[in-house]
DNA sequence: CTGGCGCATGTTGACGTCAACATGCTACGG
DNA sequence: CCGTAGCATGTTGACGTCAACATGCGCCAG
């Protein structure tokens, strides 16, 4: 049943005092109220003092969806993304989370679970229904590409970790610059080559690694090793380390990201090549255990807290102040630890 | 009309098409775009047509500020949540967020970037003017028993991974179980005793954790070495490990999380202590990665995902049928890998 | 043939807030 | 002594939606 009993509360649900009952309380009008509230400067010290006592008597809290209704305005940011699994992505959030705040926005989440086309359809419709003043897109390009659902013409976007379509602007790691810095590393310790465990194929920043990788292998006359495609995911690294292992050629490995590092390191352990003695290994992203795994991991630092900051600053600026803005790539540092050496010489 | 300015634009702001717009367009009233808008049954198939036509011709997007106005519900979940950085935050921040979508609620964050009491009263406070039916609060106890900022009064409230001061319902790990399972299958291998790494003093889960090893330990008729504190990171775990490696009395270490047992690891590694042969090592949480550190971690399973979901539950069982759940414990489970082994006969 | 019921659809007003405009009072220059 | 500038405060209406009630039509039982 519905509502049958006459004795029954507002439907369980809440309807705090209203600005109305401040003003009665304060003896003052609605308007005065909504001054305060706002922290407007043209109001009495001590009507201020009385309103502002009528409030705390009250328990008044305002209305947002009241504000929202007339301002248009909700102060919130929306984050579209998949599963937080991936360290990059939790980083990155976390960062938006906190320069969101910062700038007086609060966050509000639209996971999409399942990486499918459809489901990013479905995120993005959900989207239109959502009260944001603007979205920060973080999934892979090519479910965007295919995605014919549009997003709401007159929402602001900014589109981290992939590529605008020309159309929206892009805060990104300079993820060309990182794997250039990796690789060179390991030819200038003088290894005759470095091999590649990619992340997925339709990943962008996957993609532009290993771009950048075997150009810079080119760049220096180094023969460019057939690529090992993984998952992001430790296991993948170890069951492609395990293959890795096996070729006595190999003596230089740089993985997409730490996770997969972490699986080549254990499968290095498990075959009885020493790192970095026999093999060094580079990864991506420096997490905060990377300098806990055994050895102690080399790999190329992203400022996931530049990235999350400036995605904020660039969509804030768009909501209110009405300018897109371009493209910003953050740049990267290789962190040099103990997974790297110079080969042994035969 | 408004606007003084006759050739200003609306202020940068979108105002997209309005029911009212729809209804024109269809030549229906108002209300009927309301009912086709929300489903209803009762309205004729043509005219449902004719309106959804209308409203894809628009880009007609409901209005969810005045529609939260009108119902005084906003289908939306406020977190109250520290720093994302520790994967188990993460991993249940992220079972939440599917939970949410699933039962067609939004989420929205609420950051809370330096866990300092005042912090988390600014965060409450906050809370106030969020458009939230309901909130999840993942912060250490302490600091919510030291707030005394009251949260609004008839706000729904879970709290996850902390205690409820009798007041609000519960979602946590069994933490106790967890601890009781790790310290038993070492002393269950034949160790004389087992050393603890625990989490920071005021954290409600290590102390948890360490009044359960504590307790199997005496329960077990075993020595209780002093507690190592530690705060979560590998960094402080390495650091702990290393005065723990010094002691050839040290034969099974139980660390409170996986980062802190990946450290414990790292400076046995250095220290030439070998693990399993010489040190034995158990951690909490059981990361994705804990299968590929070196040795493979054993660990204490946490579900997290059905800590995630079943906060969500109560939280919206609470919002919509307006009862309160009790407390919750989820339970874990043993994986034991390779980092444990019985003690080296001497 | 008529009263009334069921169904699709329309009309009205209120949710809480704030911008725009209106009012009324004080103070100060001419 | 009057005009008006400047400030605090009040009044009005609209933002977009939906619940409640009202209307009008077809159909069937009596």
């Amino acid at each position: 049943m519905t509502t049958t009993n006459p004795t029954e509360a507002p439907a369980g649900r809440r309807r705090g005092p209203s600005m109305a009952d401040v003003a009665r309380e304060a003896n003052v009008s609605g308007q005065t109220v909504s001054r305060v509230s706002n922290g407007r400067t043209n109001v009495d010290a001590e009507t201020r003092e009385r309103v502002l006592a009528a409030m705390r008597k009250l328990g008044y809290r305002p209305n947002s969806a009241a504000r929202a209704l007339r301002t248009g305005r909700f102060h919130s940011i929306g984050v579209i993304m998949f599963t937080l699994s991936t360290y990059g992505n939790m980083r990155t959030l976390d960062a938006i989370a906190v320069a969101a705040t910062d700038a007086g926005y609060s966050l509000t989440l639209i996971p999409v679970p399942h990486p499918t086309q459809g489901e990013v359809s479905v995120a993005l419709h959900r989207l239109s229904e959502e009260a944001v003043d603007g979205v920060i897109i973080i999934v892979e390009a090519h479910l965007l590409d295919e995605t014919d659902v549009e997003l709401p013409p007159d929402l602001p976007v900014v589109i981290v970790d992939s590529r605008g379509r020309d159309r929206y602007p892009v805060v990104d790691t300079d993820q060309a610059h990182g794997a250039r810095l990796a690789t060179e590393h390991l030819l200038g310790l003088g290894h005759r080559t470095v091999w590649h465990v990619a992340g997925p194929e339709r990943s962008y920043s996957a993609e532009r690694r290993r771009e950048s990788w075997e150009s810079t292998l080119r760049a220096h006359g180094a023969e460019v090793p057939p690529v090992l495609v993984g998952d992001w995911s430790s296991e993948s690294g170890h069951a492609l380390g395990l293959e890795l292992a096996r070729d006595p050629e190999v003596t230089a490995v740089f993985a997409a990201n730490d996770q997969m590092a972490l699986g080549v390191l254990r499968a290095m352990h498990e075959s009885g090549r020493a790192v970095p003695d026999e093999v060094s290994v580079v990864g991506f992203d420096d997490m905060a255990e990377s300098a806990s795994f055994w050895p102690p991991l080399t790999t190329v630092h992203q400022f996931f807290g530049e990235v999350g900051r400036l995605s904020v600053e660039a969509l804030v600026h768009e909501v209110e102040a009405g300018e897109r803005r371009g493209t910003t790539l953050v740049s990267t540092e290789l962190v040099v630890r103990e997974s790297t050496a110079a080969p042994r010489r035969d």
